[in-house]
DNA sequence: ATGGAACTGGGACAAATGTCCTTTTTTCAA
DNA sequence: TTGAAAAAAGGACATTTGTCCCAGTTCCAT
């Protein structure tokens, strides 16, 4: 549920350690919008430390939710690729500590550094391996079911994260979220 | 809805006309399973002509349809980054003509040519920002909306694909898109 | 500490969608 | 060309989920 890249935050902080000069770091309290969608950026950030949200919203004001970001996520580089405003916002949900390098910099690197390279696409191949059977599990099954998965793959879910985000990830309402619950809660020793 | 990508296209036949030898080229009948999810294989196709589906099945047999492939487009790509099984499987929907390149070989044009490994990235990008607002909008809007979008973006649409895939690529049944279509027919004179 | 804002929980009802099934139409191979 | 199989269309009903509320609780900034 909450995604990390272990290997690439190793391998960053081992770039850092040889040439501090190119990244910064940055630090954000919680519930503070990093990246606005439809807004263009210059810089990529890496989490080291703290739990974000990156989302969808629309004009009504919804929000979907794409992933929640943990160590070793990128975000805000799918801009140095195709040089297009960001499809998602992006919003700290625990303090945030990132890192962050310019577009440029990132493009050297990324034509430099083979290790960086590979590490970038493997990060843009899970991106997809881990979004396509997400949204199928969603749709082809009940609430519950998805609910029941998430404990599984993380057990403190329900405190750590905000009500209204585990609804926006599933993508239902929170009355739906609450209903099921309460059966849960009902049925089963687990809730 | 059918995605494609005709920089990629282009510049592979481009690297096909230099140097031919480590492409073969490959034709399918329509409906032909040609990757099935959870195996493993050694080649990467790029589709020259036709449309196929990349799509995950559970172990109900629901399809859930994650792209349509047209020009351009790669799959079987992700498992050379990460060496696992693949996640969809792949049918053609009209015969299909796609080239192959061996997993190693495409591994080597990544590290040696630039503008592939560009155009590679690019293309994993695009997977992404693709698929994220779609997810987003078929959660959050009624299935009339999403037929109307899918309409703008390709008017042929249902005459193309079989209705029992259009309704997987929605993630409703086959019912509710009769029911929904015959709705929008009564409204409106686009269908 | 305290008052307002934001989160949480849930009742009552409406609407959307799914399930199950039957009928009609189309497709395609013998 | 024709008969079986697949695809499409839709009726009837059940279920799920959403919408619109309001009440209780928690969390902060003053």
């Amino acid at each position: 549920m909450i995604r990390v890249n272990e290997e690439l935050a190793d391998y960053v902080s081992t770039l850092i350690n040889a040439r501090n000069s190119i990244w910064s770091k940055e630090t954000y309290p919680a519930k503070t919008l990093i990246i606005k969608q439809d807004s263009r950026y210059s810089k990529v950030h890496l989490i080291r430390d703290g739990i974000a949200k990156c989302y969808i919203s629309d004009e009504n004001g919804k929000e979907f939710i794409q992933e929640f970001l943990g160590q070793g996520m990128e975000f805000g580089e799918l801009e140095v690729f195709d040089r297009l405003t960001t499809i998602c916002s992006v919003e700290s949900i625990t303090a945030l500590h990132t890192v962050t390098i310019s577009h440029s910099n990132y493009q050297k690197l990324l034509d430099a550094d083979k290790t960086f390279n590979k590490l970038v696409i493997k990060a843009l191949s899970d991106k997809i391996r881990f979004k396509a059977p997400r949204h199928s599990y969603q749709h082809g099954y009940p609430i519950e079911a998805n609910l029941i998965r998430l404990k599984e793959t993380f057990p403190e879910f329900i405190s750590v994260i905000p009500k209204k985000d585990i609804a926006n990830y599933i993508g239902i309402t929170g009355r739906s979220l609450n209903r099921a619950l309460k059966e849960l809660k009902a049925k089963s020793a687990l809730f």
